[in-house]
RNA sequence: GGGCAGGUGGCGAAAUGGCAGACGCGCCAGGUUUAGGACCUGGUCUCGCAAGAGGUGUGGGUUCGAGUCCCACCCUGCCCACCA
């Protein structure tokens, strides 16, 4: 008998599949519809590890058995080739990154070829190939083209000692991994893309998406959205700044514009001047009228801040440019500097000149502010730039009411023209009760000062304020999260004013408040725990305005929906004990309350004594002594079992000692339905299962309510539920708003091994896209890979690469040293595998179309958020621009789980517990190692497999098995051709059975990627077939063709041997006789009052009489002498006899 | 602290609300082999000689019937983390 050699069949079967072309994927073919698997590309890191094997191999068996199934499969492959690694390694080994990639590359792909994956290589795709990133720069200049490219001052870790920046992973601990040395933020210019702006749909499309709903909620907890309010704070100094505030109007505008009316009102309650001149012909305006229409209106001075709105912008610039005295301030908004509009022309066009003197302005007026929507129908990006660079100052990007500003109210506006500071809350109920301000270190408003007014002579401690702000940016983030122990410092001077109340309050810095989030300001109230510490610590007063609600929704006591409540005035009471420094715990045993005595007040009767006389009468203590009332009213809502209605209860809590353990006799029912024990502070913790209870014995320990409720003292909202008075008092006070966690992605890489950024900086026309003719910008020689110092990539060495013309100018510029985040190369490389080869673009559409979306995408949990949250905006960013069809890339996606090390570890080489993949083929081949990853466990779970050397040796045995019986069948054959008779093996009715239930079952476990179950299957057909005496030569073919999919080369082989010329993998899927499912009898479980004691056997036929008869036949004994109550019978399952009681 | 996932033999696990532990590993006993990290047969949740009884993190609930559904709690893993 021949042995099982795994070595030798795996390189012919491979070799043959090779040379025939056989994984070769078709964009078409006729009568197969198209499916696209997708599994992560590998890093090249230098060799495959088990989890390549696991990533690769299990997903390869589900694109077999889709291909025999009639689909045409595209399982493609490719290299995530850029990368740190490559240029550490090129560092410390002085070698070329590239030859390092491309060599281990090579290295790697004969690895893959050795798991007999169905990969088809003329897709392969390397993201380091100029060919590939010539499209990754084509697709950022578009990114850039739609302006979601832009740069920005942006952090990055940065060793003073190396004079490098340092991406995360090389920060360990906050010191640098290579020199040790303490790491600092560093701000440069960076390149970001803005994902920002599509977080809704980002959020928002996922929804229908049939993907884990994990998934899907671990996207939505990245990208953060809170839903709130912005409030607006107003700000008064000690010493009052009052100013003359001139508004200007726009084309088509006048004086009555509802805008311009609010923002006059707001002003002036603030006891501020205001002249809104009316500037003359409006449908059709030219300069000179305006501009003397205004410089009549009033008088300009030092108090005068001038605003103006669209074409007011460029009047007030003309009016400053004429006077003779400087103002104080000017505001623009949408303000028009050229007529070349995004829409269309405005008859203006040539009655203004359209040159300013820069000069003039910047002389006559001591400090601008430029507002700008990038939503803005008419103002282009191109004029705000041309603003920007005319008058030296960075434009505030807003998001209007209206695109253009011309909301009823535009809070943005009012917001720059007067000192307010704007807050993020998603708790706007709390609103009345917010007693002081934070603002974070890093607020912007600390930054600018005021109106062009310095804080320092607004703030009388300014100079203790900057060293706190200076402290703060000296501690890295991770140290500011590590002292949990709240600080800040008061402003002092100013203070903010409260909308609700009017009241003034407290204006703090403290480093609790995070400037990136909502907009780096909040109020303190005390129905928040980081407030409620800070204002503590520094005795802020604080205020209550919410009185908890607790509605019981789950649970015997839940509220009935469409009934009505009955209020009810009750009390809680916390007793403590007599000497021990213990609690009484009460358990109401009808509904499982667990808490502390609790009840009516009666009529006439005040809270203390109601409460009194429920201790008595539920527990028995009869000397119990009022210590204090917890606070005011807890709400709750449930359903009471006793008086059988809804119950609104209004309960008073209050806190008890008893003096002595003296107890009189209770009621009987009362003893029966009230557990009593005493408790100890932890016990007690455990032992409350009701929220209203837990709320009070907070109250007991100064801790604040922070979930939602009632208003109290709010005004004409006290009264409303949390959720009603939000939208409200948000409109009335602010705006309603989302802010979001998700951050701008920065693309910069200072580093050499990436794909370079093509884009040119000149001094004069700024920085400048390649022309796309030009592409790809490839990466230059440099003599070596360390960086310069300078805070530049290592590209910077390249002088002569550095250096070139600037496409507008032709003049001198340099180009771009930064290299992109390697998340850009993978967030578009299942777009190339359409068309991998294509020259004229990154996939030709029609290409596209035959693939995307992606059907599958199967990879690590590791890229749940980032990977797949850049790819999927990536996607929606070319749907915008029409270059692809599908605004999201991936129908399905699933995390797979993670292999670990014999010992239930990480597989890591320090820990010394790495499998090496290639040493197990060796000894126990592909086939093995491939069927074993997928008997494992479950492959979609997020859950870790220790790898099991032992496991192994089974699956291996399982293939010797199923090889030994193949070699039974030849020698058997061999023996009949010499022997007598030519009688064909029949196959017993038996294993036939057993085969058609396996063919079944494996095919759709398979298709739900429970691969270990159908390789139980499988196992369960071979321990049969063994037992069995024959197995026919079609039942053989059919086992073989079922065990292709996950063991591709010894079926190959068994099949070859059975006289098939063809290769297995081009065979259909077996279909399986469901009359062959069908037993003639069944085995059922028969149960007495539930539980099993005995079973029968029936015919799958047979009815409901029959079957109770036999049932009771097995468990006559048992039902002797006991009248039957109920029968339940479940066909083919079981007989269920209930007894009387 | 928050979010998510999960908790079933010695281990990986299986189980449309219907006979818990399929399949594999390990282990035990026997057989076979010059030998083997090979092979074959049988056994293997717990208590019990047995008949039988109990058993899916803990406690409660719904149900004729719960590993599965509901509630509270405990524990583990992953991700995020002073997010207003």
């Amino acid at each position: 008998m021949k042995k099982y050699n795994h070595k030798v069949i795996e390189r012919k079967w491979q070799k043959f599949w090779e040379k025939k072309k056989l994984y070769r994927t078709p964009d078409k073919v006729k009568g197969r519809k198209n499916f696209y698997l997708l599994t992560e590309f590998p890093y090249p890191s230098g060799n495959l590890h088990v989890g390549h094997w696991y990533a690769f191999a299990v997903p390869d068996t589900l694109a077999r058995t889709l291909r025999m199934q009639g689909k045409n499969v595209l399982y493609p492959i490719g290299f995530d080739a850029f990368g740190l690694p490559a240029e550490n390694a090129a560092i410390k080994n002085k070698l070329d990154p590239r030859k390092w990639t491309l060599g281990n590359i090579a290295y790697m792909k004969n690895q893959i070829a050795s798991m007999g994956a169905s990969f088809d290589w003329s897709r392969e795709v390397v993201t380091c190939d100029p060919a590939y990133y010539r499209w990754t720069q084509w697709l950022f200049l578009q990114m850039h083209k739609e302006g979601l490219a832009y740069r920005k001052e942006t952090a990055v870790n940065w060793c003073p000692s190396c004079k490098t920046v340092l991406a995360n992973e090389q920060v360990a601990e906050g010191k640098c991994e290579r020199c040790g040395a303490e790491v600092t933020q560093r701000e440069m210019l960076q390149w970001n893309i803005k994902i920002t702006d599509y977080a809704d749909r980002l959020i928002d499309d996922l929804e229908p998406l049939d993907w884990p709903e994990e998934i899907k909620e671990s996207q939505r907890n990245w990208i953060g959205r809170s839903e709130g309010a912005e409030i607006d704070f107003p700000l008064v100094f000690d010493e009052d700044k009052k100013y003359k505030y001139v508004l200007l109007h726009g084309y088509t505008g006048s004086p009555s514009d509802v805008r311009l009316q609010w923002l006059k009102r707001e002003l002036e309650a603030m006891g501020h001047e205001v002249v809104v001149p009316e500037l003359p012909n409006t449908d059709d305006p030219s300069e000179a009228e305006q501009v003397s229409a205004a410089l009549r209106a009033t008088d300009y001075d030092e108090r005068t801040i001038l605003f103006g709105h669209s074409l007011g912008g460029t009047v007030a610039m003309k009016v400053v440019e004429k006077l003779s005295k400087p103002i104080h301030r000017l505001v623009l908004a949408g303000a028009v500097v050229s007529p070349k509009f995004k829409d269309k022309k405005r008859p203006f066009e040539k009655k203004f000149k359209w040159n300013f003197d820069a000069a003039k302005i910047k002389g006559n007026v001591k400090d601008v502010t430029v507002l700008h929507d990038s939503r803005d129908y008419a103002i282009t990006e191109e004029q705000r730039k041309q603003l920007e660079d005319l008058l030296g100052v960075q434009a505030n990007i807003c998001k209007s009411t209206e695109p253009h500003f011309t909301g009823e109210r535009e809070p943005d506006i009012l917001m720059w023209l007067r000192p307010t500071i704007r807050v993020f809350t998603t708790r706007a109920d709390t609103l009345f009760g917010g007693t002081f301000l934070v603002l974070a270190p890093e607020h912007p408003l600390l930054r600018q000062g005021f109106g062009g007014q310095a804080w320092s002579s607004l703030v009388k401690n300014w100079p203790e304020v900057e060293k706190y702000v200076a402290q703060a940016a000296k501690k890295s983030e991770r140290e500011r999260q590590e002292s949990k122990e709240k600080t800040g410092v008061e402003l002092k001077g100013v203070k903010a004013v409260n909308p609700t109340t009017g009241k003034e309050i407290p204006i703090w810095v403290a480093d609790f408040a995070i400037a990136t989030f909502g907009t780096g300001a909040l109020f303190g109230d005390a129905h928040d725990e980081r407030d409620v510490e800070f204002a503590t610590k520094y005795d802020i007063p604080l205020k209550e305005t919410i009185e908890p609600l607790i509605i019981r929704t789950t649970g015997l006591d839940a509220v009935r929906t469409g009934e009505p409540f009955a209020d009810r005035s009750s009390i809680l009471a916390i007793v403590k004990h007599w000497s021990e420094e213990k609690y009484q715990a009460v358990h109401y045993k009808p509904t499982d309350i667990r808490g502390f005595v609790s009840g009516g007040i009666h009529e006439g009767e005040d809270p203390a004594t109601a409460a009194k006389r429920e201790i008595q009468e539920e527990t028995g203590y009869a000397n119990a002594t009022l210590v204090r009332g917890l606070g005011g009213t807890i709400h709750g809502k449930y359903y009471s079992d006793n008086r059988l209605e809804n119950t609104f209860a209004h309960y008073k809590p209050l806190f008890f000692k008893l003096e002595d353990d003296t107890q009189v006799d209770i009621a009987p029912e009362e003893k029966s339905r009230h557990e009593v024990s005493w408790l100890s502070e932890n016990e007690m913790e455990q032992f409350i299962n009701r929220e209203e209870m837990r709320t009070a014995w907070s109250r007991l320990h100064g801790r604040p309510y922070t979930g939602k409720g009632i208003l109290h003292d709010s005004a004409e909202f006290s009264g409303m539920t949390s959720e009603a008075a939000i939208p409200l008092i948000a409109e009335q006070f602010g705006r309603l708003t989302k802010t979001y966690k998700l951050r701008d992605w920065i693309v910069s890489r200072q580093r050499y091994w990436g794909v370079p950024i093509p884009m040119i900086h000149c001094a004069d026309c700024g920085p400048q896209a390649v022309r796309e003719e030009e592409l790809p910008v490839e990466l230059p020689k440099v003599k070596d890979y360390l960086p310069d110092g300078s805070g530049r990539s290592p590209l910077a060495k390249a002088k002569r690469w550095v250096n070139v013309k600037c496409p507008k100018c032709k003049g001198r510029a340099e180009r771009e040293t930064d290299t992109l985040d390697t998340f850009v190369d993978s967030s578009w490389y299942f777009l190339r595998y359409t068309d991998p080869k294509n020259r004229k673009q990154f996939a030709e559409n029609r290409k596209q179309k035959n693939w995307m979306p992606v059907d599958l995408y199967s990879g690590g949990a590791e890229h749940t958020t980032m990977h797949l949250l850049y790819s999927r905006f990536w996607q929606k960013a070319l749907y915008d621009m029409g270059l692809v069809k599908d605004s999201e890339p991936y129908t399905r996606r699933m995390n797979r789980s993670l292999i670990l090390g014999p010992d239930g570890q990480k597989m890591s080489k320090s820990r010394g517990n790495v499998v090496d993949p290639d040493e197990v083929v060796k000894r126990l081949g592909a086939d093995t190692v491939r069927m074993y990853l997928a008997f494992i466990g479950p492959y979609n779970e997020v859950s870790n497999y220790p790898w099991n050397p032992d496991g192994v040796a089974g699956v291996r045995r399982f293939l010797e098995r199923v090889w030994r019986i193949g070699q039974q069948r030849v020698n058997h054959k061999n023996d009949l051709s010499h022997g007598a008779g030519s009688e064909q093996r029949r196959a017993s009715s038996e294993i036939e059975k057993a085969l058609h239930k396996t063919i079944k079952k494996v095919g759709e476990d398979i298709l739900a990627q429970k691969f270990n179950t159908a390789i139980a299957q499988l196992m369960i057909f071979i321990n049969a077939a063994e037992k069995s005496e024959a197995i026919g030569e079609k039942e053989w073919g059919v086992f073989l063709r079922i065990l292709a999919p996950f063991a591709p080369h010894i079926s190959e082989e068994l099949w070859h041997e059975m006289g098939h010329k063809k290769s297995i993998h081009l065979e259909k899927w077996p279909e399986y006789d469901p009359k062959l499912l069908l037993e003639e009898s069944v085995r059922i479980a028969v149960q007495v009052d539930g539980k099993t004691r005995g079973e029968a056997s029936v015919t799958l036929d047979a009815d409901k009489k029959t079957t109770e008869e036999a049932a009771r036949a097995a468990v006559a004994s048992r039902l002797l002498g006991r009248e039957v109550a109920r029968v339940i019978i479940v066909p083919g399952r079981l007989v269920n006899f209930v007894l009387e009681k």
